[in-house]
Order: structure tokens, then C-alpha cells, then sequence
DNA sequence: TCTTAATATGCAAACGTTTGCATATGAAAC
DNA sequence: GTTTCATATGCAAACGTTTGCATATTAAGA
């Protein structure tokens, strides 16, 4: 069962394979009956158009590539999806790279995707990104590129992102009006463009109500459960106990979560926690987590539907577009 | 910036485009000193050979379709990221599409990925997979496939999984020894295999103690959240009160876990409940949902290499795979 | 010195499309 | 009966590789 092409058409008919192509493009020039029979004896043969013979004619393709720091990761996995769902129906098929969070790998990934001649690139970057030449090769190749959730400010390339800071001052102003005020924050890296924003914010709301934080009470880390839960047995081993906590995510805040509870605190009496991105298993805790809601599907499909545009119809300018982030407060604070 | 080529390395050199391609090839007709010049001016062009122009002379590409049923589950998303590993360390590319648990996108998908050339797909089927005429195309088409979790019984095509009625069999017969008596089965589909498996592992175990199974206490449903809450109001709208439940999965489980929760009882003492799957979240459950660990990473892993192993070194039997479940005990039981 | 063989390279076709240009056909215009 | 134009089709090159075969060069054998 070889694919049949146009030629086995062409000499079925006993025409041209160039006769054969425009009959099938609809080209003007060919007449009516000769596109319906071709159209006829392409059924028959169950003919397909290769995509390779036309990205290789075209110098272009329909897939988009999509780099994630890590596929299992709740908030990718939506995206991923929500980037899937607007792919699929816009004719395009996506090819899948995770980074690992590690920047050599998303090198490669960038460059294997180049080479298969991607017609654009959705990603968000790495928590060890800081050079970026090779998104730069990206950019000068001029293939259309979008980066969600993690971005590189300096670059000028749409983005869909959260207002990560208004979204963290917003949620440490709740924790301030429910009367906490030792709170502490468990950032992520301290490079990361998300986590500095929302330590800014966290900052700047208790700034504004002159709350004093102690050196202790912002703990860079990872944003994986293992860093909260060893941030908090810090602050616990060196009993500066703060009465809430405001997480970078809700993993690092469910890790925290963990410990306090080892430790024999009540939650939200001894200890409020507050996690950022309400990932399901939020909602199931017990308390249930207060957290910040991220449309992830949303900000895929939003990426995706960018990526499209710009392949389609070249936009030029950069398009930057903020979605909105809820605060869904729970039983945790 | 254009891709540099074969041509533009032998324009340089003043020699044919055969020869560079062979030097870059290292094939062994070419001089010494002519591959060196050659890879060293590769290098100056930045040249990288161009896949889509390889794929259509040689019918094949480095690409591996995926098709699951939805990116967002946890058990997807964790055999995606297994996949990707090995197919990242293997040289190829993942092409990614979820089916939605839609047979016609299904069919969409497989065809899609044959008409990309993929050099080999991985499955999993979706709930609503009765008909498989797309995969037996595919099979027709000498396209290496593995299925994995999901699998089509009756095709003899390459699978991973885990053993589904005894994992089954020894969750509800830990349950028994453990002291409850009456039971019951929140499944998934009636039709879908891996639920058949689970309730047949079920029924036999309860057989095996002479405990009873009424009408009511074998519930076919969907696999989410959702279907485990109604089930489980069903159950209580009918005050047939299990001791026990033993669901198709962890969402299943969770959902009945809420339902229970709002109706005031107790877990596990007045109803204990069971999972299936062992996602991340049963673990912060509260309390902690009793559950069968299922290898996901591992089984993309394992799926991925018999795959690449087929595409390399034409397998030509199926290969099948049992792998390990473990029972976790938590709180819920 | 001439043949033979080994070594290294080039030529050209092939993979399946698209597309600019040439051309054949027929009809309308003069 | 030419010329002109529109219509419909075919030819061939191009995209970037690989590869069978031909060929040029050199070395070895007689």
C-alpha cells in the first residue's frame, strides 16, 4: 500500500502532473470538467498530498513547534493542550519539546526545530535561561515566535502572559485585609522574570502597609514541591514563624503545606498559605488551598491563536496580550 | 539568514554536491582530506542538512506520532514527558494530537501523522474506539505502532500496559482483607478494555470470598471527577450505602470522595474509597486516597523504546509488556 | 609500455510538489 | 484568410538530498 501522488493521477487520466496539481489547487486556468475528473481518480487512489514534497517546493511547513520546561507540569499540560486544540484546527500539527529547564536543551530543541522548518515556535522558557542567543537565531530567521507564562522581557516577541505582579500584590493585599502580617514569601529562582515580579509585588504590598520583612522571609528556590517543603522546615527550624506564606506556585506552596503539618501547626489558624496557579489538586487539599487561578488552557490557546495569525498574515508588530488571573480563596487562609 | 546547503558547500569548494554529501556521510569512497575540508566549510555555513529534503528522498522521517486521548491528564502528561525523554535521546521528534476521546478525531490523527510520514505511532486509544479500521490502516501502511495503557486486544500490534485484572483483583482484595464487605465498582466505559479488566478483577475477587454484588453496585461511567460524584449520588439517593468503593481511577475516586465528604460521612470509616492510578494529587488528599500506583512515565518510556527499536531494527513480532502496579495504602481505606 | 584494478570524484535521476513560461487549440476580430 | 486573444494544457526547473553508474586519475602488475 504505497501513498499514490500525483503522477499516478496524471497517467491515469493520461494528462500532466503540472495539469494535475492546478486541477486539485483549483487553479483558474483549468477547466471545470478536467478538476472534476481529477478530483474523481484522487478519491479513487486515495491520494493525499505529501507534505514533505510541499515544504520542501515551499520552504515552508505547517507545524508549530512548542517548547515547555516540562510536559508534567499541570499548568503546561494545559497549555499544551489549549495550544493543541487551536493547532489542530487551524491545519496545523505541533511538534513537542520539553526543556528540561535546562537551557542547553532547550538550545538543541530550538535548533532541531529550526531545521525541521517550523512555520513558527509557541515557548516558554527555561528557569536557567538567561543568555538567549538562541532565540535570537529564532528571531533572525525570522520565524514567527510567541512566548506564554515565561518570558524574555528584552525581546521583542509577542507574549502571553499574566500580570504576574499586579497578581501577587493583589493576593498578598488579601492576606493583609484578612489581618496577617508576618508573612513570608517562598519565591522560585531568583532570575526567573515570573518570580521576580510576583516577589515585587509581594514586596510592594507590604510595603504599602509598612510591614517590616525580615531578611528570612523571602526564601529563593525551586518551584517544585521539595523546595517549599524544605523552605518552610528552615523558617521552622529557625523558629521565625511567619502567620501566612505566600508561595511562588502551588506546588512549592503544597510542599509547605506538607511541613506545617508535620510540624503540628493548624492551617489557617497557626499558619495561612497561599499557593499561584490553581492547579487541580488545589481544590481537593484539606483545607483546600487559596490560590491564584491562571487560565492555562487559555493562555496555550491564546499563543496558539497569535503563532497562527502572525504565520498567516505576517504581522509585524509584537503582540503582547495579559490574561486575567482570579483569586480563589479557600479554606487555607 | 537562509539555511546554507550541500550546493552552497560544494560551490565553495568547487566540487559536486555528491561528494560533499557522501564526505558528510562519511562514506568511504571519499578521501580523507576532502571529508575534512569539507565538514571544516559545514562548519563556516553553519550548515545542517535540511530533514524535509532527506525525508522525501528517503520516504522516511525522525518523527514519532502520538495520539492519547487528553494531554491534561496527569497519566498522559506523565507518559508524554517518558516518551519525549527517549525519543529526545533517540534522535527523533514527537508529533503530538489528542483525540478528546473522539473516535473521528482519532481517525483525523492517524491520518494526519501517515500522510506527515511518521517513521512510527504511539497510541492510546479513546474511550469511544469501537471500529479500528485507522489503525489497521496504519498497520497495512508497515507503520510501526505501540499501544500503551489503551490498547486494541484484538490487534496484533505492539503494546505496554499493566495488568489490569490483577492489579484490579489484588486493590479489592486488600479491601476484603481489610474487613468490607459490601463493595462496589465505579467503572468507567463499558466498552473500554482497561474497564473491563478492573471490574473483572473486581467481580472475581469478590466471588472469590462469596460476598455478593448487587445490581446497583457496579456503575458504568466516564472517567472524570464528575462521574465519580454521581455515581456516588446515585448510591446515596438510593441509600444502598457501600462499605466500600473501589474505583475505575484517581478523578473517579475523587469525585466520589467529594460527594461522600458533602454528605457528611465519614472516610474511611464510615465508606472507605480506593483509587486507581496514583496521581500526584491523592497524596495531599485528606485523607490521603488509598490507590494503585501505575508506572506512567515509565510506560511512555518503555513505549517509546519498543517503537524506536522497531523502526531500526524492523521487529517484526509484537512485543508485549506487562508492567509492575503497586498498591499504595493511604487513609481513605 | 600497456593493461588491470583500485581510488576518488562527478553526473544525473529520483523523491512529490509547484509554477513560470511555452504552446496548442479554437474563436473572435479584421 | 490572417491576426489576435483567451483558454487550457504541457514542459521543465526548482526545492535539498541520496545514490547507481560512469569516468578520471593513479598505482600496481605484466
Amino acid at each position: 500500500m504505497k501513498h499514490s501522488t500525483i503522477i499516478d493521477i496524471a497517467k491515469k487520466l493520461r494528462i500532466s502532473p503540472s495539469t494535475v496539481s492546478r486541477a486539485l489547487n483549483d487553479h483558474p486556468d483549468i477547466k471545470k470538467e478536467t478538476k472534476e475528473l481529477v478530483r474523481k481518480v484522487a478519491q479513487e487512489l486515495h491520494y493525499t498530498p505529501n507534505p514533505i514534497a510541499i515544504s520542501l517546493q515551499s520552504n515552508r511547513t505547517t507545524t508549530i513547534g512548542v517548547i515547555v520546561p516540562e510536559i508534567k507540569h499541570d499548568f503546561f499540560a494545559s497549555a499544551i493542550s489549549g495550544i493543541e486544540e487551536v493547532a489542530y484546527q487551524s491545519g496545523y500539527t505541533i511538534i513537542l519539546c520539553q526543556s528540561n529547564e535546562s537551557v542547553d536543551r532547550e538550545v538543541v530543541n530550538t535548533n532541531v526545530l529550526m531545521q525541521h522548518r517550523v512555520a513558527g515556535i509557541i515557548a516558554s522558557i527555561s528557569q536557567n535561561t538567561l543568555k538567549w542567543n538562541h532565540f535570537q537565531d529564532v528571531i533572525k530567521r525570522k520565524i514567527p515566535l510567541v512566548f506564554f507564562d515565561r518570558v524574555i522581557e528584552d525581546a521583542a516577541v509577542s507574549s502571553v502572559v499574566i500580570d504576574d505582579y499586579r497578581s501577587a500584590f493583589d493576593a498578598v493585599s488579601y492576606l493583609i485585609g484578612k489581618g496577617y502580617k508576618k508573612i513570608a514569601h517562598f519565591s522560585g529562582p531568583s532570575k526567573l522574570g515570573i518570580c521576580i515580579k510576583r516577589r515585587d509585588g509581594y514586596i510592594d504590598a507590604m510595603k504599602q502597609h509598612h510591614y517590616p520583612i525580615p531578611d528570612n522571609f523571602i526564601c529563593y528556590g525551586g518551584l517544585h514541591e521539595q523546595d517549599g517543603y524544605s523552605a518552610m522546615d528552615a523558617l521552622i527550624q529557625q523558629k521565625t514563624l511567619p502567620d501566612a506564606i505566600f508561595a511562588i506556585n502551588d506546588p512549592v506552596a503544597i510542599g509547605a503545606f506538607q511541613r506545617i503539618r508535620e510540624a503540628g501547626y493548624r492551617i489557617p489558624k497557626d499558619i495561612a498559605i497561599m499557593g499561584f496557579s490553581n492547579n487541580k489538586i488545589t481544590n481537593l487539599m484539606e483545607p483546600p488551598l487559596t490560590t491564584v487561578d491562571q487560565p492555562s488552557f487559555e493562555m496555550g490557546r491564546s499563543a496558539a491563536r497569535i503563532l497562527v495569525q502572525t504565520i498567516e498574515e505576517g504581522l509585524t508588530e509584537p503582540c503582547h496580550l495579559v490574561l486575567n488571573t482570579k483569586l480563589i480563596i479557600r479554606g487555607s487562609t
